[in-house]
DNA sequence: TGACTGTATAAGCAATGAGTCATACAGTCG
DNA sequence: CGACTGTATGACTCATTGCTTATACAGTCA
């Protein structure tokens, strides 16, 4: 696919499919919990591998592979400082992605609480 | 959680770890191609299950089952009509989504290509 | 050099989920 | 009613992948 096919879509146009299947492949880094969680933990600010391990809860070889989903998908970098690897934001925009899907799992959950009250009372 | 939890997020604030089981969700969703195929197709309007299986090229048990997943997590609503089923999208910021992706991508192509533009040649 | 710390990787297991096939169900039409 | 069409569901296979454990590798410090 030439470099540019994406970014010259016209809008609506329908997206071939390698561009389908690279939408497809960037949601599923972020369909996994503990990759969301690293990245928010990187949200303000980098960190190295074992701090985000302290930070997560969870074991240093299963955050070491997640990081390396989230560096090899764009969305992660990482920079060797003697012994450890520091950690930050490489695609700043993937925020906007969870803040927009925060704002429209609210909706819903406010919407459906609109539906069933009874269900969603304050106890 | 309280039905409001997300949406009162203050920005940077720590999501819940039920929000981020939420957040992963519905990015999860997102994650298969066919699913992102099935949405491109209801961008333009509403179809039945028939024209969607022709449209995306898959069988029909496999496309049913995929837009069960899509109306359960409220990104597809569907009407029965008649003998038939009319699938509409019910979350158009789903598009949104998409979209930023596609920039997001796009961009890095580009930067890829200009950090090594002999894999990106015009053939 | 050797001991130690921080990180990455390999192997194995278990769970998830996409796809297929057969079949059930619901609606329409004669 | 029976035949037919459109859609949903259940059982199954297979590939993927998250997690764990053990281990390898790299850097630091004595």
């Amino acid at each position: 696919m030439n470099v540019k096919t994406i970014a010259r879509r016209k809008r609506h146009a329908r997206l071939s499919p390698e561009a389908i299947d690279m939408v497809a492949a960037r949601f599923r880094v972020l369909g996994e919990p503990l990759r969301v969680r690293i990245l928010e933990e990187l949200r303000n600010g980098q960190k190295n591998v074992s701090e985000l391990v302290a930070a997560v809860g969870s074991t240093q070889p299963n955050v070491s592979k997640h990081l390396r989903t989230l560096q090899e998908s764009g969305l992660v970098a990482r920079r060797q400082d003697g012994n450890q690897v520091y950690c930050y934001i490489d695609d700043p925009s993937v925020f906007d992605l969870c803040d927009a899907v925060c704002t429209s799992l609210s909706r819903r959950l406010v919407r459906d609480a609109r539906l069933a009250p009874e269900l969603h009372r304050a106890r």
